[in-house]
RNA sequence: GGGAGCAUAGCUCAGCUGGUUUAGAGCAUCUGCCUUACAAGCAGAGGGUCCGCGGUUCGAACCCGUGUGCUCCCACCA
């Protein structure tokens, strides 16, 4: 069969997956193996993917492929999140488009379109993987919005809410003005803003000269003013604490009081107090008894609709309607007019703003669903320390801190989204506004008439929805059924995981919660490590976003380069929880690597037809292949120990080089027989199962040209996907030593070659002088083709007329037609030679300390000693030859 | 404001509990090669005050202190 010149990746890539597939190698069902699980954080439906997703994904696909090759029944679950918010913003976008406003449509009309949408778009993501290689178990693929998984979600919040740890509450919320739903504190993201400080006078009410100032940032929240407050221990405050003053504008009377939570060193020390549009106002208010006056609504625009009808005058009902930004100015505008604004400061301060769309947050009062977490947490105290302890050992290992200090410091947990699209919150409510929570309305029909005496009563469920991380938090059970098929076969078998691999970003969002619901419903963990990927930057070191357009189109690199090369490319600079710096040339050393295996492969299968059973060469040839064995099984051991640490990015270097330098540049070059000429058949078989190896090896992380490489090399009826791995033997450490002076002599002669400019194709004739000529008998002939020397032999004494050069403790003379260089030679060893003296001084040093000598391990002082003996005997050596 | 982490070759990083040859790899660079698997390659080479300063120790890239510079997380001082 003819080898294309290079590996060209693209219907091989088709041709394997299909085979795998076609095999259902993916596929897991419970056996007597040892499961080896992974549930895939589930993309949201909306997106497409993109590095962060081929980082993630090519991560599990090392770790699942590698324990199926360990013979493990590995198990690897595909899905997607319907991703509440996120999506709901793009139907409503698409809606948008086709002149559909979402007010105009009923929930079901408008759910309707959601779930076209989602069928149209959400399972593309699913597809990429594929393309990538990914070996997930297909037929588990689940959606967080699958009926089951849905009657899961109710069931949890019905429960919990029975325990008395999902309450209903007036609370500050963070408020999203643009997609006009209450969202969680994780979902706020602070940003600094340049902004500025206004200073805002209020006379006093009583007519009296002057009044107090206060500084602030939000002039538009004036309106809603109930106090000024001030530090009590405020000497310059004193006497106007429980006066009142009137507020600009609206002209409303509030009074002067005092707490200690004023700073006095902030602004003037005075704080207005806006109970209704800051959390820590709202505190205050509720401590001091103060009203709480709302003046904007879901949109942000100014109401007056909380407002008492004598607060308001013309100048606020010309107010009605505006933007809350565009207010601010127009307030601090207007106070100007009436001589009230001081002056204004620049000022750098930070606002919240939402995750999804980006609008600035308003804190504001509303009824909401919240979970008690303290309460929650208390239940199991393995929540907490599961982590500490390292039952959940977490790769960085510093990301237990940030979980120690968020789990310390855990507040409320806002779950109500006024979105349509998600879990419907099961809360059912009659005219009059008592409502029960039920899974169901018969249900709630039944609690009515138990709680109320109410029989038949009319109602109606909640609007709202649940947050997207309420059903994500229950991941690595439900898509086995556990929650709602408990104590089934598959959640037995398969819970708790074995790993979980994600970005830190959502440690607090979806890592945590699922310890917690782990803990709470199955009392085991969901997962046994998490691995924290890097987030994917550019060469710059940016994030890679849309609007930078620095975002590589992955599906294109894959065309490009293949997918093999791809995963090589983001693998190789990937150290955990570190962020990787994409760069396309990565990718070419994917490809060449690829390139590098694919020739290596065109050489063995030159040899397949010119195989006989040779005597001559074979003995020394079986360095060769006795080196090769070890330094495979040396490797190999290396790995499996890399791996365990998921050190993943040092294993593939690991591999790079066992294949590149090892393999292809000494190896084949060692065995390699002339042109032309026949091999010897039991070196060629080893070779193809060396080769065969290699690939075993490498599979996990280039899935696809491994396993093409491992067929065309020989007719094998497995396939390396499903391959079990044989156990290492042991390894023979003399060997290894004695290849890598081989190599040492090799390289050292070459650059002798090299400096005096013998010419590729110039034989020469070494002449070496060593204590061990024995040693040199096995690799004699390697030697001598390596360095194109016609001859080898061994001497006693200097030969004349030649370039000298020493490597380890042994003499090398080198016959050549070339003029000599005796200067450039002199340089050399005089070079060689002060790094020995040098070398042999701090040696020394240390051994003439007494110190040393006395504290010093005794392995330590002997390798001191030796240390110094060989630096001697090479000082003497080197020496010796620039005498002549 | 609180906490965590990082700083090693031009770039990206290894260097595990202090001693293994006065620091290693890949990429990039330079030199020589179209050598009969591979020029997307082969052979060879150069390149570092291990961020600065101080300390502990017989011995420090590694431990401690301090300074500088980055990065991240947490926290709504208006």
């Amino acid at each position: 069969m003819e080898l294309s010149k290079n590996f060209e990746p693209q219907e091989i890539e088709k041709k394997w997956y299909s085979h795998w597939m076609n095999n259902g190698y993916f596929k897991s069902v419970p056996d007597d193996r040892e499961p080896y699980t992974i549930v895939m954080p589930p993309p949201n439906v909306t997106g497409v993917l993109h590095m962060g997703h081929c980082l993630n994904n090519t991560i599990q696909d090392i770790l699942i492929r590698r324990a199926r090759m360990q013979g493990k029944n590995a198990c690897w679950v595909p899905g997607t999140d319907h991703a509440s918010i996120a999506t709901e913003a793009k139907v409503v976008g698409m809606l948008r488009e086709r002149g559909i406003a979402k007010s105009s449509l009923s929930r079901e009309e408008f759910l309707a379109y959601a779930w076209e949408w989602k069928e149209k778009y959400g399972g593309i993501i699913l597809e990429q993987l594929k393309k990538m290689g990914c070996s997930l178990d297909w037929d588990r693929t689940t959606f967080t919005m699958d009926p089951a998984y849905y009657a899961s979600v109710i069931e949890t919040f019905v429960k919990l809410h029975k325990d008395g740890i999902i309450y209903r509450g007036l609370r500050m919320v963070n408020w999203d003005p643009a997609s006009k739903t209450a969202l969680s504190d994780e979902e706020v993201i602070f940003k600094d803003v340049d902004s500025k400080l206004y200073y805002v006078t209020y006379p006093f009410a009583d007519g009296s000269e002057g009044g107090i100032t206060v500084a602030t940032t939000r002039p538009e929240t004036i309106l809603g003013d109930v106090a000024i407050c001030v530090n009590p221990s405020d000497e310059r405050y004193k006497n106007v604490v429980g006066k009142e003053v009137i507020v600009p504008v609206i002209e409303r009377r509030i009074p002067i009081i005092a707490d200690e939570y004023v700073d006095a060193e902030f602004g003037t020390g005075a704080l207005k107090i806006t109970p209704a549009h800051d959390k820590n106002d709202n505190e205050l208010g509720r401590k001091h008894n103060l009203r709480a006056l709302n003046t904007l609504d879901a949109e942000g625009k100014f109401t007056s609709e909380e407002l008492e009808d004598d607060l308001i005058n013309d100048t606020i009902i010309s107010y009605a309607g505006i933007d809350r930004f565009v207010l601010r100015k127009k307030i601090a505008a207007d106070i100007e007019a009436i001589g009230q604004l001081q002056k204004t400061e620049d000022y750098k301060g930070q606002v919240g703003t939402s995750e999804r769309t980006g609008a600035i947050i308003e804190s504001r009062l509303s009824l909401q669903w919240f979970m008690d977490m303290k309460k929650f947490i208390a239940t199991n105290p393995d929540i907490s320390a599961a982590v500490a302890e390292e039952k959940i050992k977490f790769h960085p290992a510093k990301f237990k801190n940030t979980y120690a200090h968020w789990m310390n410091n855990i507040k409320d947990w806002c779950i109500s989204r006024q979105l349509w699209w998600g879990q419907q919150i099961p809360a059912w409510y009659d005219e009059e506004g008592r409502y029960v929570v039920a899974e169901n309305e018969e249900k709630a029909k039944e609690m009515f008439n138990t709680q109320f005496s109410i029989a038949n009563a009319q109602l109606k469920q909640d609007e709202d929805c649940l947050d997207t991380w309420f059903s994500s938090w229950l991941w690595p059970m439900e898509v086995f059924k556990g929650i709602s098929h408990p104590d089934n076969e598959e959640i037995k078998y398969y819970y708790p995981t074995q790993n979980l691999v994600t970005a830190p970003e959502i440690i607090f969002f979806w890592v945590a919660r699922m310890i917690m619901a782990g803990y709470t419903y199955k009392n085991e963990m969901p997962f046994e490590n998490v691995y924290f990927t890097g987030i994917v930057r550019d060469k710059q070191g940016r994030k890679m976003s849309k609007s930078l357009g620095n975002s590589p189109d992955l599906l294109a690199l894959i065309d490009q380069y293949g997918a093999d090369a791809v995963r090589f490319g983001i693998m190789i600079a990937s150290p955990a929880g570190n962020d990787i710096l994409f760069d396309e040339s990565a990718l070419e050393q994917g490809r060449n690597f690829n390139n590098k295996m694919w020739n290596a492969l065109k050489l063995v299968k030159m040899w397949e037809s010119r195989c006989e059973i040779l005597d001559t060469r074979h003995e020394t040839n079986t360095f060769a292949l006795r080196w090769f064995e070890n330094r495979l099984n040396e490797v190999r051991l290396e790995v499996n120990e890399l791996l365990n640490q998921f050190k993943l990015s040092e294993a593939l270097k690991v591999i790079y080089s066992l294949i590149w330098d090892d393999f292809c540049s000494w190896y084949l070059e060692w065995i390699k027989p002339g042109f032309e000429q026949p091999i010897d058949k039991a070196i060629y078989e080893k070779t193809v199962g060396y080769f065969s190896q290699l690939m075993e090896i490498l599979h996990p992380f280039m899935p696809f040209i491994t396993e093409e490489i491992y067929h065309l090399l020989d007719d094998k009826k497995d396939d390396l996907c499903v391959k079990v791995t044989d156990v290492v033997g042991n390894i023979d450490e003399k060997i290894l030593a004695e290849a890598t002076q081989l190599k040492n002599i090799i390289s050292g002669l070459r650059d002798v070659r090299n400096k005096n400019q013998i010419k590729p194709k110039e034989t020469i004739k070494v002449h070496i002088q060593t204590a061990e000529v024995a040693v040199y008998k096995s690799i004699e002939s390697i030697l001598a083709k390596q360095i194109n020397s016609a001859s080898i032999s061994f001497v006693n004494d200097a030969v004349a007329g030649t370039i000298t050069t020493v490597i380890g403790k042994d003499k090398f003379y080198i016959e050549t037609e070339q003029p000599l260089n005796t200067a450039g030679q002199k340089d050399d060893l005089e070079k060689e030679l002060n790094h020995l003296k040098g070398f042999l001084t701090t040696v020394e040093k240390k051994l003439s300390n007494e110190k040393f000598v006395a504290n010093a391990k005794p392995e330590v002082l002997a390798l001191e000693q030796k240390k110094k003996a060989d630096a001697e005997e090479k000082i003497k050596i080197i020496e010796d030859s620039l005498s002549l």
